[in-house]
RNA sequence: GGAGGCGUCGCAUAGUGGUCUAGUGCGUUCGCUUGGAAAGCGAAUAGGCUGAAAGGCCUCAGAGGUUCGAAUCCUCUCGCCUCCGCCA
């Protein structure tokens, strides 16, 4: 969400980054909605001010002639069709969901993930004396991933994680979180069970209200009634990542300017329908529907220097886990064509899994400004009388499944057994996960 | 699942048809006072839209209705809470 007069400063712009973004939406009909709106409002104004005056004269009246004469006198004014105003309204506030940020300067210009620009690079493929096993072949004969009982179980891409894969996953989880506290990121284990708003807020649904068939949530009905949209009531929504619950923490909050920047970690279950995605990545834990991952948040002043610096630390905590899990990756810098709607500028992590041959995204690091605190009502403080919406930044962390994919594949033995990372062994209690023999 | 309650300007509350331009207390800010502070006294203190400004309009959870006029009456919706039942 951007303000309406920013947008009405710098349409040139705006249409520029709606190109760019791919986005449909048509700036002149929002802006010639806009002047109806205006309009409509400024007639309503009028209308009422003389409703009001009269009201005020009628309850002053000195005897009951000059009442009903007064009352005679209101119904001869005549009202504006405010009918015509809420429909404008509503059109308006359709058209305001879609507008985007502007990207930062520094964003590539592209039509999809093709124009991301590679930017850094930590390590190179490593070399096998062997030919190296995706993730799926060494799970199944190491017996710490099923995914024949997952589907028969959880449906399509559903998995089980068995043995030390549990215990590896959880390990991650908690070298991730143990991570971000030492960095001092606040840690929370949020709902992922939300209202609407939280994922409207976030920026989750493509359009002012949620649809099944393009944004990728789970909704969740606890009648049929509700499933059929017959009643709304309790409808709640699976979160896809702990960003929308952490950042909608602070909804129609005004927080103090010394307490910024607030930084925030987010241990959850992820849920994901997929639903533009059904013949892509079928394979494996590649994609799936529902995962754990720690996600980082950050809320700070209205300053693009201060919340691109943060940005990179942030990126660059999420490096560093890369580097002491000793996995090979490169960083991305997203390009506009691949970049939703409201981000200002982002950064993708991405690890080499040597089975799959293939680039995995392990992380997506974003700056939104303050289109998502717009959207949330989310303002600080800013010297004693001014009030501002606060910027808004998000990173993963880790995500369990894909990481685990890049260990599996990056530390398997010609043997088919996984040496432990050094920094993960704590949380095993041993050097090798061995294959059954 | 059953029963009941509640939703007012940061917080707490008052307000049952016009004098609400929403009162009061707390908190916060500023001023007076003071060597400095506390106390005391005085003042300010919601958001949105519109406008160059002055100002105007809207918002008492939301929508609709009754009325010349609604925070107040009616209907529906949403949200929250409590108790009982069931249950991890």
């Amino acid at each position: 969400m951007l303000d309406i007069k920013f947008i009405r400063e710098h349409t040139a712009e705006l249409k520029e980054a709606v190109k760019n973004k791919g986005i449909k939406l048509d700036l002149d009909e929002l802006l010639e909605v806009d002047k109806e709106r205006v309009a409509l409002t400024r007639e309503a104004e009028l209308f009422n001010r003389s409703k009001n005056e009269l009201s005020d004269r009628i309850s002053k009246a000195k005897d009951e002639t000059e009442r009903k004469a007064l009352i005679q006198e209101g119904r001869g004014l005549k009202e504006p069709d405010l009918k015509n105003l809420d429909g404008v309204k509503k059109r308006f506030d359709e058209l305001m969901a879609k507008v985007p940020t502007i990207p930062s300067p520094d964003t590539p210009v592209g039509r999809d993930e093709s124009g991301n620009k590679e930017i850094f690079r930590w390590g190179e493929p490593k070399e096998f004396d062997f030919e190296p096993k995706n993730h799926i072949e060494l799970g199944k004969a190491l017996d710490i991933l099923d995914f024949d009982r997952g589907s028969k179980v959880g449906g399509f891409r559903g998995y089980y994680l068995k043995n030390d894969g549990v215990l590896l996953t959880i390990g991650l989880m908690m070298y991730a979180l143990n991570k971000m506290v030492s960095r001092g990121f606040t840690p929370m284990i949020p709902p992922t069970l939300v209202k609407q708003f939280a994922l409207f807020g976030s920026g989750y649904f493509k359009g002012l209200e949620y649809d099944p068939n393009i944004d990728e949530i789970y909704q969740v009905a606890t009648s049929d009634k509700e499933a059929t949209g017959e009643i709304s009531k309790d409808k709640k929504f699976l979160v896809g990542t702990a960003e929308p619950s952490l950042l909608a923490y602070y909804a129609g909050e005004v927080l103090e300017g010394k307490n910024l920047p607030v930084k925030l970690c987010g241990y959850s279950q992820c849920y994901r329908s997929e639903i533009g995605s059904y013949s892509k990545d079928v394979k494996g834990l590649y994609r799936v529907h529902e995962f754990m991952k720690v996600e980082q948040v950050a809320i700070v002043e209205a300053n693009i220097e201060e919340a691109n610096k943060l940005q990179d630390e942030m990126t660059s905590i999420s490096g560093e886990m890369h580097e002491e899990l000793g996995l090979t990756y490169r960083r991305l810098q997203i390009c506009t064509g691949d970049m939703s709607p409201g981000k200002y500028r982002a950064f993708d992590l991405e690890a080499w899994l040597p089975g799959m041959k293939r680039w995995a995204e392990t992380g997506s690091a974003s700056n939104f400004l303050d289109w998502q605190s717009r959207r949330l009502n989310i303002k600080y403080v800013d010297g004693p009388e001014e009030r501002k919406y606060v910027y808004m930044l998000n990173n993963t962390a880790l995500p369990s499944p894909r990481v685990l994919i890049a260990i599996l594949e990056n530390y398997q033995t010609k043997d088919g057994d996984i040496v432990v990372p050094e920094v993960l062994r704590g949380y095993l209690g041993k050097e090798l996960i061995k294959k059954p023999r």
